[in-house]
This record gives C-alpha cells, structure tokens and sequence, in this order.
DNA sequence: GTCATTCGAATCCTATAGGATTTCCGCCAT
DNA sequence: ATGGCGGAAATCCTATAGGATTCGAATGAC
C-alpha cells in the first residue's frame, strides 16, 4: 500500500536507467520493513509515489520476484513473501551452519592486514555502546561482519549466495526485534579473533557455536511472539 | 538474436499469465543453448518470435537477470551472462561441495521406499546405454540425480540455493561438451547404494569423490579446449 | 593511409490507453 | 438471518506510439 511518506527523490535525470533505481528503492523498502511482510503491493499507487509510468514499477517487481522478495499471483497482483516460518527458519540456519564456519576457516587462512582492519573498524563501531542502541544498529552491525567473514574469504560465487537468502532472516528479525542478546558481540569477537590468530579450525568453530547460539536465540523470540 | 525456429506456441488464451511462459520461453532458449553464451538478445526481435508485445518480455528479462541468467547493460540492451572462467568454475565446485555432500549424508538418512525407487528409475534410464547416448542425455541425467539427492535431503532453501547456482554449470557443460566420462554413471551408482544402505558418511564421501573427479574432468575439457 | 567527426539507423526506455479478469458490495430469495 | 447472485469498481495485463540514447558507417582532414 506504500504509506506515502517515501521521497520521490528520483526522475531528475531522464537518461537515467530508472528501472535500477525502482528495483533498489523498492528493495529498500522491503528490507526495512516500511511495506511490511505479506503486504499487496498496488502497482498503479507505486507507479504515482515514485513518479514513474507502471511500466518500470512492474519491471523492477518481476526482478524482486526472482530475488525471492515478493511473489505474483497471475492476476491478482503482487505481495511482498510471507515471513519465515519456523521450518524455514531452521533451513535457512542448516545452509549457514554449511557455508558460514567453511567461510570463517578459509577467511583465517587469507586474511590480510586490509582484512584485519576491515574487521576492527567494524568492530569499533558498536565498542562504545555496550546497551541501549538504535534499532536495528545490531541487526546492520551482524549483517556488515557476516558479510565480511565472506569477503575476505574470497568466494564471491558464495557470497552473492548467501546475500540472495540472507535478506529474508534480515526480514524476520526486524518483525521479532530484541533477537539479539548480548552474547552476539563477544561471539563477533571470538570469530575475529581466531581470524586474526590465522586459527582456521577455531574461526569455523566459533563460527558454528555463534550460530547455534543465534538459532537459539531467534527461535526464542519466536516463541515468546506466539 | 534468436535463430527464428523457435515457434510462437503461446497467444492461444488471452488471459494466460504469459510473463510466465516467456519467462520460462527465454530460460529454455538460453539453458539449451539455442542463444550462446554473450549473445545479445533483441527485444522487439524476441517479441515478435514469442507472438508478444515487448513489455512481457523485457519483464521476463528483469527476473532472468536476477536469476543471473542475463546481464543487463543500462542503455544498451540484454546479453546472456558470459561463460563461467576457470576461476568461477573452481569457485562453483567449492560451492557444490559443502552442499552435496551434507545433502547426501541428509539423504541416506531421511530416505524412504519412495525415494528408493525414485532413484532406482533415474538410473534405469540409462542402465541399457553404456555408451553412444544422444547429445546431452548425461548432463540432463546428472542433473536430475543430483537433483533428486536434495530432494531427498528434504531441505527446500538448499534445494533452491543450489538450482540457482548450477544452471550455470550447465551452460558450461554444453559448451564444451565431453566433460562427462565413462566414471560418472558408476561414482552416481556409489552414491546411491550409499543412500540405499542408511549410510551418511559412506554417502557423503562418495559425493565428496565424484564432485572431485568431475571438477578434473570439466577442467580438463576446459584446458583442451583453450 | 589513418584518425577524428558527423550523420543516420537501430535500439532501448517510458508513458498512455484499452481490453480482460478478479474482487467487492449490495440485493434478493429462502 | 443467512446464503447465493448480479453488477460495478478496481486492478492487472498487453499493445502501441513517441522521445532519448547509443552504435556503426560514411565523409573529410591531416
């Protein structure tokens, strides 16, 4: 339904491939909630929102349909996909228990001292505010060093995999704040930490524990909700 | 720019959801190779051949590009994805081997009479041909086992993690066709009787031995070819 | 002979309009 | 009062047309 309170922050420039600006802008407003999971989307009130014609509207949808964001019903419209349920949950933490700790290893092993920095900045960003952040800044802190641990180990084929299924536990926890507890930073730490000692074994180790703990931590939440 | 033979046999209903059809049109064009790798793709010429205007077909454009089947350049048109580099294709095989194997341990220990005889009929479709099979006969064959094997696994985001990713290996192998030799039939065979017997290590291993040989098979095709 | 430049054709991109289908609401019968 | 039915509004879907941009070839200069 688009709440109507997103800029139009696009249509200066004619020439522009606006049909990649629709995909993200509408990306965006997936991913931070603003349309919310399970939400139609009408194309025509995108289309005036955006100041667009329906014609990039429904191009950029069909890309996010591929993308898994949203699903079409023939004729009935667009809506954005279900939230994940318990089930889904659990196999999306069986594909991250399979890439994420191989990923951790293989980053100990290649980690440089550009790497090593990337990491420590990351890290520095939540060191002062031991409580009390912004929402979501825990979510965006998670979803950066996971995203580096990838990075650095150096498969990109991988990575973009797992960005693909990511953005949907990005969704969950944004439904069921409060999936963080204060174990997740020291667990980043430990992760680190083996990274930087060039301990692959450990790195994939503490890499497992930390999903298990986060598995354990998501599913409560989930729980508490119902 | 679409050989031209391929027959408009769509346009029948009206009402048909076609972005669909050409959308899985399109997808069976350049899964077959009919378009080569790198190859434009002309809107208007691509609609006229499908009988269609070309709005349904650049949408099916923007969900094959998500699906990384095409790129698109902004101002300058479609172009099927280019062909996977040696580097692509190891990283793909370190892909396929933190899946496959897991799933083949999942498999052997999840299976049940009807995934047995599933099994055992993908096999007999090529039990009576030891040799001189139709052109492409194996590849279809391998990748409908391993495609049974996750689905067997019973983990669907897997499942679908893994097709996403292994189209493009398909392309691969039709471009330099022979990348499958006389052991491929038997390390499948290995892998089944593994699955048929409830052994998930034994499972696992084997997989873990025919991704290995195959990666030696394709980038010996590669190396020959170049 | 080679390079830069300009003109033309082809192509992409967006907007608008019309047909087909679904959905929702009021109405009637039971 | 409840269930079935008919019509109108909303929405999706496709086709067509026009503007903007890019690519290729021909022309001219050095």
């Amino acid at each position: 339904m688009l709440e109507g309170q997103y800029l139009d922050s696009l249509g200066a420039v004619p020439g522009a491939p606006r049909p990649t600006e629709v995909h993200q802008h509408l990306r965006g407003l997936i991913m931070s909630g603003a349309i919310p999971p399970g939400a139609r989307i009408n194309i025509d009130d995108a289309a005036r929102q955006l100041s667009v014609s329906p014609t990039p509207v429904r191009e950029a949808l069909a890309g996010l349909e591929s993308e898994g964001l949203v699903v079409k019903v023939p004729l009935r419209g667009y809506r954005t996909t279900e939230l994940l349920t318990r089930d889904e949950l659990i196999e999306l933490y069986e594909l991250r228990m399979l890439l994420e700790p191989a990923a951790a290893a293989s980053a100990a092993r290649r980690r440089d001292d550009a790497a090593l920095q990337a990491f420590d900045a990351e890290l520095a960003t939540l060191n002062g505010h031991p409580a009390a952040l912004p929402a979501g800044a825990l979510s965006a802190h998670d979803e950066r060093l996971h995203g580096l641990v990838f990075d650095t180990a150096g498969n990109r084929l991988i990575s973009r995999t797992y960005a693909r299924t990511h953005c949907h536990l990005h969704i969950f926890r944004l439904s069921y704040a409060g999936s963080y507890g204060h174990g997740t930073l020291d667990e980043h730490v430990e992760i680190v930490r083996a990274i930087r000692d060039s301990d692959p074994e450990r790195a994939a180790e503490a890499m497992r524990e930390h999903l298990d703990l986060s598995l354990g931590r998501v599913l409560g939440t989930e729980a508490a909700a119902h």
